[in-house]
DNA sequence: ACCTGAACACCGTTCAAGT
DNA sequence: ACCTGAACACCGTTCAAGT
């Protein structure tokens, strides 16, 4: 066989990850396996390194995507109402997005604790996107903040929300659970706004 | 060869999980294999399967064992001052642990996320254990509170202080890192037990 | 009863060989 | 130039065989 020619290297490297994708999405980070995504493109092992030089690399280029997908539904989450409002719709779409999209942001974080500072600049560029998202309500709501302040104030808030979606989203996950996870979120983010501003 | 007998299976069980415990701290969960705890005990691979039913257990008890240093290093920071200063106390005092036993610390949270389900009763324990000790200083701050929201307002602090160490102690880790975390730590400390609150 | 170690079914990655 | 697929160096787990 060989040289078959029927697509161009990006568009391999579209099937590849997209292929990919969709094993995260259906199964899981665990079940993402080169032989896997080779069958499932109807190519063979070695082509999938023609087009990444790694499984880091491959995977990395799936989070992108899913940093992605996130800015997308901050952004479509946006309403015409008042900041410390904003902030909990922002809080509330992020959990709703990991918990319907659960195995793909998972891997997001999942991953990049065995990166090993080999982050690129375009992938830091897409964290730093989502988190912009976050800045802007923030400066509505406290623009006495120094540019420091507001960066710090929307770190220790967002890694906040993240870590009660994290750790609330690992057993089973139905309506209830959730209702009750964006209560805990909500109750973080209500007291965090009310002691930014200690006289509004 | 066979039949060494030179140690009893309860001996030989702590044998491996000393011997994984030790991998675990100095070279992080991705450098545990069977095959490297045989060869550093003595024994060979299918003895680590007469005492651990297989990775997941040992991992397991590694993490029971972490989730006791744990509840050790937060008892330890307790001191005679006031409630929210306590609970800042503990916030810096779960980061230290996390920031200086940081492959240990992690593991905890690697792997809970791949056992679907199989969390023993004994283990929950331990965890619900160190959310005891959490919620003491809560309830000196908030008497007011009914059971079920103090149960609420330690979540979603403790998730949140445990979402900032998690995503913070990411990058290289040297002392003016962890000053920073601390401080973005304090602020969401400080923010919340303000709002939770309102008029003190 | 305790322990071995070969065997099995997997992995990711490489690269000489084909067209 | 593009693609294959055998080969390599790993994994966790099992279990017949030894003493």
């Amino acid at each position: 066989m060989a040289r078959r020619s029927e697509h161009s290297l990006e568009e391999l490297k579209a099937l590849v990850l997209s292929a990919a994708e969709t094993i995260v999405i259906e199964e899981g980070f665990s079940a993402l396996k080169v032989r896997t995504i080779a069958m499932e493109i109807g190519y063979t092992v070695g082509s999938i390194y023609m087009v990444f030089t790694n499984m880091a690399d491959l995977i990395m280029h799936i989070n992108a995507g899913t940093l992605d997908a996130i800015a997308v539904q901050l952004e479509q989450a946006q309403e015409e109402c008042g900041a410390e409002q904003s902030i909990q719709i922002l809080a509330s779409s992020y959990l709703r997005y990991a918990s319907q999209n659960f195995n793909r942001w998972h891997t997001v974080f999942d991953y990049s604790l065995s990166v090993d500072s080999k982050i690129t600049a375009w992938y830091k560029e897409k964290v730093d996107n989502v988190f912009a998202l976050l800045e802007v309500p923030f400066l509505a709501y406290a623009p006495a903040l120094s540019e420091d302040q507001r960066k710090r104030a929307v770190r220790a808030l967002w890694f906040g929300v993240h870590g009660i979606c994290a750790l609330s989203l690992k057993g089973q996950r139905d309506k209830t659970d959730i209702d009750d996870i964006e209560e805990t979120l909500a109750l973080l983010v209500k007291n965090f706004m009310c002691g930014l501003t200690p006289s509004p």
